[in-house]
DNA sequence: GACAAGATTCGCT
DNA sequence: GCGAATCTTGTCG
């Protein structure tokens, strides 16, 4: 339907944008299976000055290279060998902004998603949670670098409104390692869905 | 070239 | 609630 522009992603505000994103549509096609869900849970992390952020403070190696692209690509990555974790580049050129999307509602290809993760039935744990999120939507580590405008993952606009106060701020969660920075209230998520992970 | 650690999840006690 | 699973990446020698 709508997707949405490269423009979008470059904004300059990530912590904007990954409030804004909760309630809007991720859809992926791979392997020509068709797989939707409305965005529940995201966390912003900004390029400099935030040590959780794996492009800190400039830092550079190939794993982060893509992150100082412009916005709008996906960065994907391995964590602890077993889950591949999805995040949205954002901003322009060198500002190593990006945002974790953690947790997704299913609306589209249900039958797919539970076949991914090996489930019958549907349960939050089916697509709650960074790993699981991704691997409900198909997504692994052969997606780093793939446009968020092309044929294979994108965003969709929602027609319906979220309002303000249904979305949570609170601090991110696994990154106990960044010292005062894991203070900042930078993980957003919808406050009436049971689509979001715990702890 | 080797090694430690990680933006987690699941199953078992 | 606790701990294993599992492998890429970054750092150090």
């Amino acid at each position: 339907m709508s997707k949405l522009p490269l423009s979008y992603y470059q904004q300059e505000d990530v912590v904007f944008l990954a409030r804004d994103l909760i309630g809007k549509k991720l859809c992926t096609c791979i392997n020509g299976e068709f797989t939707a869900g409305i965005i529940t849970e995201t966390e912003a992390y900004r390029g400099w000055g935030d040590r959780a952020c794996h492009a800190h403070s400039g830092r550079r190696t190939p794993r982060t290279e893509i992150m100082y692209q412009n916005g709008g690509v996906a960065y994907m990555y391995l964590c602890y060998g077993i889950h591949h974790l999805f995040n949205i580049i954002t901003n322009k050129d060198e500002s190593a902004d990006a945002v974790l999307v953690r947790a997704i509602e299913p609306t589209d290809g249900i039958d797919t998603m539970l076949r991914r993760r090996n489930m019958d039935e549907i349960k939050p744990r089916l697509s709650s949670g960074p790993g699981s999120m991704s691997k409900s939507l198909g997504l692994e580590l052969i997606h780093y670098g793939e446009p968020l405008d092309g044929e294979m993952i994108w965003v969709e606009k929602v027609s319906e409104k979220l309002h303000s106060d249904k979305i949570i701020a609170t601090t991110r969660i696994g990154i106990d390692y960044a010292g005062e920075d894991a203070l900042l209230p930078w993980r957003f998520y919808k406050a009436d869905s049971a689509f979001v992970s715990k702890r």
